[in-house]
DNA sequence: TCTTAGACCGTACAGCATACGGAGAATGTA
DNA sequence: TACATTCTCCGTATGCTGTACGGTCTAAGA
């Protein structure tokens, strides 16, 4: 039960994989044909952690997946660590990359928009420690695109990289929140309000009000406005625009 | 290889070996005399987490710490995941919380770098599924602060709610890539301009400069400025003073 | 003295990633 | 055509993991 991570493999088998398909194969193979392709692995993978989540995805999962014995999937993938990094450079290039919108805030309310999304597409992606995340051509392009979204504004280039930075960043937030909430009631059946009816006696006995009036006063707001803790949506919508107006403040001054 | 999460546990079990102090012990136990403690268990496992990394963390290797077998420290802790929840909780219990500054913009300063030291301090915290946190009481008080901070501001209750999270969870972006660099040159005994120098030759090969120019050239400004393609720490400082500099705009409208 | 709750733990099971080496297939070469 | 080479697939095994189950022994209460 430790936490998967990205970028742990042998950096030079993990970067010609990443780029396979621009590099292009190496083609001229001796012996039996491939049954599979590293795509169908990944493909594999990827379906196996949106379904069941991060935890379910197994090597022999994987295998049994494909129709093949676990062994076999080390013929295309050195390694669980390298196949992760080719999950989440993948995720990258799912989404269309859309031309820069006009102003500033719109144009970082589509980078934000996009991660959000990509995170609701693939939960496990805020499972996985993408401190340093793959190099791959997905992800090296999106980041492109994100720079290329405030190029021309009047940032420096640090500023450039520190501001995409922090807009991609701050949606992990709320993008956590939201999937959080959503699997928990997918998996017992019991929205967040009955969740909270459940337990909030126990916690009403063990919580001495006197000790936590402003918690009481916020959560009980909270709990009628959504009928539960927090609104994670919500919580995106009003983040976002509080950064984006942060940034816009900087660049006024 | 799957994920640590919070929140797994029974809830009343765990809300009970949370809240375990302010309850008071259940006294009267009627066989042999315990070894060892919740404490020395939720200590020994943080140790280890704090020192190996999560992913070192093993009910064998915390029975091994405290001279014991390792079926015995379920005697202590039902399982792995509410052992989680009381190093979460007991983690959000170290630091003094200090008394309100002056400024807004102080006061969320002091939530902000508070957060921060204690990603530095317990790395792993960073590695963790916290988006449901354990109600326990470290966790607990740490929130009624945080709101007392913006207490009397002008804001709304929900506003209260979402202005915390924002600012604390923005934290995390900056405090993982922070953590990640300095774990990265502390195994590898290299820095990360060593790291830079080393895996970019490979990387100008395969990635053709004229797709990604932008790029190419932020990431030459980054690596002049800092010698490495990141400085976490002034992530933060940029990230935060955005986020209050929007928090700040939004209180005045 | 006898009962009983509880601490400690031996054993076992199912699952994991993956190292190693072997069988057989398909190709290039002689 | 025969052989060597290379590569796919996978059987087996090792050493991890969390934890279920049930047994043994301790110490306190009746």
């Amino acid at each position: 039960m430790s936490t998967e991570s990205t970028g742990r493999g042998e950096p030079d088998r993990t970067l010609h994989l990443l780029w396979r398909e621009r590099l292009g194969e190496p083609v001229g193979s001796r012996g039996p044909k491939q049954r599979a392709s590293v795509d169908a692995v990944v493909d594999a993978a990827i379906a196996i952690a949106d379904e069941e989540g991060i935890e379910a995805l197994s090597m022999r999962r994987i295998a049994e997946r494909l129709g093949m014995k676990p062994m076999s999937v080390y013929t295309y993938v050195p390694g669980k660590a390298e196949l992760i990094d080719l999950m989440v450079d993948r995720s990258a290039g799912e989404q269309p990359l859309p031309e820069p919108a006009g102003s500033l805030r719109a144009r970082l309310e589509q980078i934000a928009r996009l991660t959000w999304d990509e995170f609701l597409r693939h939960p496990w992606l805020l499972s996985i420690d993408t401190s340093r995340p793959p190099l791959g051509p997905n992800v090296s392009d999106r980041w492109e695109w994100s720079l290329r979204m405030i190029e021309g504004l009047g940032f420096s280039d640090l500023d450039m990289d520190q501001i995409i930075t922090l807009v991609t960043g701050f949606v992990a937030g709320p993008a956590r929140a939201y999937v959080d909430a959503d699997r928990l009631h997918r998996a017992t059946d019991e929205t967040d309000e009955e969740w909270w009816e459940r337990n909030a006696p126990l916690l009403e006995q063990i919580m001495e009000p006197e000790r936590y009036p402003i918690s009481g006063r916020v959560g009980q707001a909270a709990g009628e406005e959504y009928g539960a803790p927090g609104d994670p949506e919500r919580a995106f919508e009003f983040g976002l625009a509080r950064v984006i107006d942060g940034i816009e403040a900087y660049i006024r001054a």
